[in-house]
DNA sequence: GGAGAATATATCGGATCGATAGAAAGGTCT
DNA sequence: AGACCTTTCTATCGATCCGATATATTCTCC
């Protein structure tokens, strides 16, 4: 899914100015759904709006530049159903963690036990921060969905690395050299 | 992560050509850890022989244009291990099941079943793949952490959706228009 | 009163992807 | 035997996308 089909998608849900958009891929339910920075929004918002998919409307504000609201049109929504009649690809994940885990066992093993830690920290710290957002009744079915759904897949981590983290550890430390 | 960083890693795990480079960072331990396309794996080899951090030997092919047999260097093992002391950044997933979910709510919610089922069938084969090769006795500890690791995950979405996927389902079809 | 975060747009260089090309070996189906 | 597909290997190129940066104002905290 290219940026395009992404902001589009975000506008099906509602009006939003390219700043917003770049909000929710930062952080809420479609933190788990993608990423985008300014440099392919503001270009994917205008070409979009070029093809007719969505409207601009410019609200001026005082002192600062206008406030560009983007809106799906119905032939936007209609080429978001297209879209959307193709299987999606399979999920990608790109972890520098498991990485890191990989390249330590053969120049720094030492290293992995700190790794693991804070691999713990940071799940921990991810969960304290979504518990709360899960819990907003004013969201929709699916978003609640989707929510609990890359909770649910961090706590699975968290408990992962509790109960084989340890294992790894002992299995490093009694036979360091043998491979 | 960069890709640099990537292939230098997976060359302190062993020498390798940029084939089989792409080759691990498709299937195995490596595809829960990262991407790289040819596009970006041969220009990153040449630029880290370039840096003397990996080495480069040429074996003659019958026929076939030279296999280029990369070798980490003790430089690149000390630049490896410099990056390593650093935190990993968060793991990022990319999910366009997810983000399909999300749309589709709004401009097609009769294609969301479809959407878990589809999604269901795709993990199950994901499992069925990886589960032979997290029993291999020749992995290291830490592939076959990463590898577990992985499996996990998948098992977990799955449980998920099984658990979580009706009752979505249900909450759609209730009441369609209750927003 | 000043520092810094938040709101908002936008651009640019460089990193990266995906498709493609070329070239041969080896397997499979009819 | 011949046709075709997959695998092995290197390599390039256009399009896409990221990350940093610039600009400008308000709001909040200390």
């Amino acid at each position: 899914m290219d940026i395009r089909t992404l902001c589009l998608g975000i506008l099906a849900l509602g009006d939003a100015t390219g700043y917003e958009i770049r909000k929710m891929v930062r952080e809420g339910a479609l933190s788990f759904v993608a990423e985008a920075s300014f440099g392919s929004i503001y270009p994917a918002l205008s070409q979009l709006a070029r093809d007719g998919l969505i409207t601009c409307r410019s609200e001026p504000q005082e002192g600062r530049p206008d406030k560009k609201i983007y809106a799906i049109t119905e032939a936007g929504r209609e080429a978001l159903r297209r879209v959307l009649q193709q299987p999606p690809a399979a999920d990608r994940v790109r972890s520098d963690f498991l990485a890191a885990l990989l390249f330590a066992e053969a120049v720094a093993p030492e290293r992995i036990p700190a790794l693991l830690f804070l691999r713990r920290e940071q799940l921990a710290a991810q969960i304290a921060a979504l518990e709360p957002l899960a819990q907003d009744e004013t969201l929709s079915a699916t978003q609640r969905f989707v929510l609990r759904y890359g909770l649910h897949q961090l706590k699975a981590a968290l408990a992962f690395l509790e109960e084989e983290g340890g294992r790894l550890e002992e299995a490093l430390s009694v036979s360091p050299a043998a491979e």
